[in-house]
RNA sequence: GGGGAGUUACCCAAGCGGUCAACGGGGUCAGACUGUAAAUCUGAUGGCUUUGCCUUCGCAGGUUCGAAUCCUGCACUCCCCA
């Protein structure tokens, strides 16, 4: 019987262990090739954001060495709101939200996973499920009996995410304190469905994961792991895949390639290096040469530009790749000539639009001033005039020094688009019908 | 109830009869520099049909050739005494 790669000194190479259960039974486990894996998605957006990456690399990384990655979508946890590493109690999701949410989780799960790892295509050994479709149909009564009964008081209260929350003014409802049991539930489910014995999650998910191996233990006697990865967390403290203008979303309907790609572009040096070991498969061999170019180069930013590369490539595709780098050539300066109306429309997905006639072009022209106002570049002629006599306003990325110029015609980049910027990186399409 | 101080552009704040669209600082915007970072430096910062015109200095009137600046009334804010 053959061996499989040591995953979990894979893991522990790449700085992805927190904490885990026994190792050197974790290890003997993994051995055999062929094992399932978990990790668990809690569908409380119809789009999973940056901060699930972690976990969904896991379970490609799991599959590349060899076993079957299942990911649990949480239908019926997304229920009930998970407490941990929260401070607050969580609105109830609607049904209707909660099913939109988890067919919009659902896709980007299979995306990701059956996207081929070093491994070669997934298909078949990938397996998404949703923890409502053995959940749904258990009774109260029949939960608390089979479930509730073997789960001492004390354990759940002695828990962080119980603990840290009883201790805080709003405390926590009963719904959200069950939430463990469910959790605890679909690990035991899943050792029974799918032999699967091995639970995975950010450090935040320690508890609910021993929760899990705590009940298998005394309803089946089984020995069950767990393994927490350390939140995914930048230099200045913040969480990484949030900016001030909200989360990084998969999704590109919320956040176009373009910003995606930019955001690891944008990554401190420090941040950078430990994504590329966190989230990416380049061979560690890699890793290093990156980092010793990083150490001797900074400015280039090899570090950056190859991160991005591979997560944009793994979220949106290659297509999507390539958007994101022509955006990123004309947002950086390269001049806009001969392009089609609906790359434009992409490239510029996150940039304001206004619509003039097209009439508008004819004859004399629009004043780039007044183009520049009703953009809301600039808030008001005088701040036009201003801008474009100090040097900053663009038409297509080409400079235009004179403040009484007018648009025509041969201005369009497109067919009817045409691309006007102020200052560096503000930027508006106008459109002319 | 009595006495005093104040209300200026996005914010703070100077100005106390003409040279005031109004000093200075913050913010913001643009430029340079730079690694698409930070810092720094420079310029701009009421509107417009821009060598000029129009509208702004709590609100409404008044004095004056001329008012943010003086007078009257009103509104609001703050401080001290009761």
């Amino acid at each position: 019987m053959s061996v499989a790669p040591d995953l979990l000194a894979e893991f522990e190479a790449r700085g992805l262990v927190h904490q885990s259960t026994d190792p050197a039974a974790l290890r003997e486990w993994l051995a055999t090739p062929g094992r399932r894996v978990y990790a668990g998605f809690d569908p409380t957006a119809d789009s999973l954001h940056v901060g699930h990456l972690v976990a969904l690399m896991l379970l490609r990384r799991v599959a590349a060495a060899g076993h079957e990655p299942v990911a649990v979508i949480g239908g019926a946890t997304g229920m009930v709101g998970d407490p941990s590493g929260r401070s607050e109690e969580r609105n109830l999701l609607s049904p209707e939200e909660l099913a939109a949410n988890i067919a919009g989780v659902d896709r980007q799960i299979r995306t990701i996973l059956a996207a081929a790892g070093p491994a070669g295509p997934l298909a078949g050994r990938v397996h998404v499920v949703d923890n409502a479709d053995w959940m749904r149909d258990v009774g109260y009564l029949t939960f608390l009996r089979d479930v509730g009964k073997h789960v001492p008081l004390a354990q759940m209260l002695g828990k962080d995410s119980v603990k840290s929350r009883l201790e805080r003014d709003g405390g926590l409802s009963y719904t959200e304190f069950s939430y463990m049991l469910l959790q605890a539930w679909d690990f035991v489910h899943l050792a029974d469905a799918l032999d699967c014995r091995v639970q995975i999650g950010g450090s935040d998910q320690w508890g609910n994961i021993t929760a899990g191996i705590e009940l298998g233990r005394r309803l089946r006697g089984c020995d069950l792991h767990g393994i927490t990865c350390p939140l995914l967390t930048k230099a200045d403290g913040t969480k990484m895949g949030k900016t001030a203008a909200g989360a990084i979303w998969l999704d590109p309907a919320r956040t176009s390639p373009y910003r995606f790609y930019q955001y690891w572009i944008n990554l401190n040096d420090d941040d950078a290096g430990r994504c590329l070991l966190r989230l990416t498969e380049l061979p560690l061999e890699e890793i290093r040469s990156l980092d010793e170019a990083r150490a001797a180069t900074p400015a280039a930013r090899e570090t950056q530009k190859r991160l991005a590369a591979e997560l944009t490539r793994l979220v949106h595709g290659e297509e999507g790749l390539a958007v994101a780098r022509q955006a990123t050539d004309i947002f950086f300066g390269a001049e806009i000539t001969a392009i089609d109306d609906a790359a434009l429309t992409e490239i510029f997905a996150d940039v304001p639009s206004s619509e003039f006639p097209r009439s508008a072009l004819d004859g004399d022209g629009l004043a780039l001033v007044e183009a520049l106002e009703a953009t809301g570049l600039a808030k008001s002629k005088g701040a036009a005039r201003r801008t474009i006599e100090q040097g900053g306003g663009y038409v297509n990325n080409r400079r235009v020094a004179d403040v009484a110029y007018r648009l025509t015609p041969r201005d369009l980049a497109g067919a009817a688009t045409l691309v006007l910027r102020s200052g560096k990186k503000s930027y508006a399409l106008a459109r002319f019908r």
